[in-house]
DNA sequence: CTGTATCCGATAAGATACTG
DNA sequence: CAGTATCTTATCGGATACAG
């Protein structure tokens, strides 16, 4: 990962344009890259160490994992402890701010659970026995 | 655009798991499409026709804008009109769930105001003169 | 245990040409 | 005016191998 963007394509010109305009956009990049937005709620929950969020959510790999706490930590939105033990081990917990993103994001769950288009009815489906 | 999502592919695994998890996934693949918000605020500001969102949004590219009108319909947080008149004129409104969708974004747009990480601060420098 | 480096396939964004 | 069809390129997500 961690691959830089090209500065002369129009797809970074325009992410720019709509970042410099506001914000938001930003931060929607990055709170929709994959996984993160499931990384934060593990996070919440006290699931904070590496391995247990790898298991917690079964298809991640290790690549995708670290670069998301890594932006996660970029943005100031988990902090990062290293325990010099033996084995060492390392752990993540929200930041105000991180916290203040759940709350928030909580809020658009609610939100997209009741928008019909989302939640395809079908899956479910309990009708059997 | 509309091309068909590879069924076979990890990429397409990952993102059902996802979606089935949560549908605040689902929603967030949505509103984080490039230009997607933008063109929401456009709407909920009265700039409501596809020429004059294409003028108000500078470089968006037809096909995407296109696409996006089509996306924001499917998810029914726009409603389109067509008038019959000569020459034609469609015009796009913002349904219930769009404007409920709208604050929530506004919602979030201080929360990344208060950011640090976002809003890169050199991007003014105004001390010039 | 907690990562990093490298490579590759899939998807998203956009350019261009065209239509009712 | 309001789009659609087709093609190209850039970026993202992920697999694999390896490291402190």
């Amino acid at each position: 990962m961690a691959t830089e963007r090209k500065v002369t394509s129009t797809n970074y010109r325009n992410q720019s344009f709509l970042e410099e305009k506001c914000s938001l956009n930003e931060l929607l990049d990055l709170v929709s890259k994959r996984w993160i937005c499931e990384v934060l709620f593990c996070i919440e929950e006290g699931i904070n160490r590496f391995k247990s969020v790898k298991e917690e959510l079964s298809y991640i790999s290790d690549t995708i994992l670290a670069d998301r706490f890594r932006l996660l930590e970029k943005y100031d939105l988990v902090s990062k402890e290293h325990f010099d033990e033996i084995p060492f081990r390392v752990e993540y917990t929200l930041t105000e701010k991180g916290q203040e993103l759940c709350t928030l994001l909580e809020q658009i769950c609610n939100f997209s659970d009741s928008l019909p288009a989302c939640k395809i009815e079908s899956k479910k489906k309990t009708t059997s026995g």
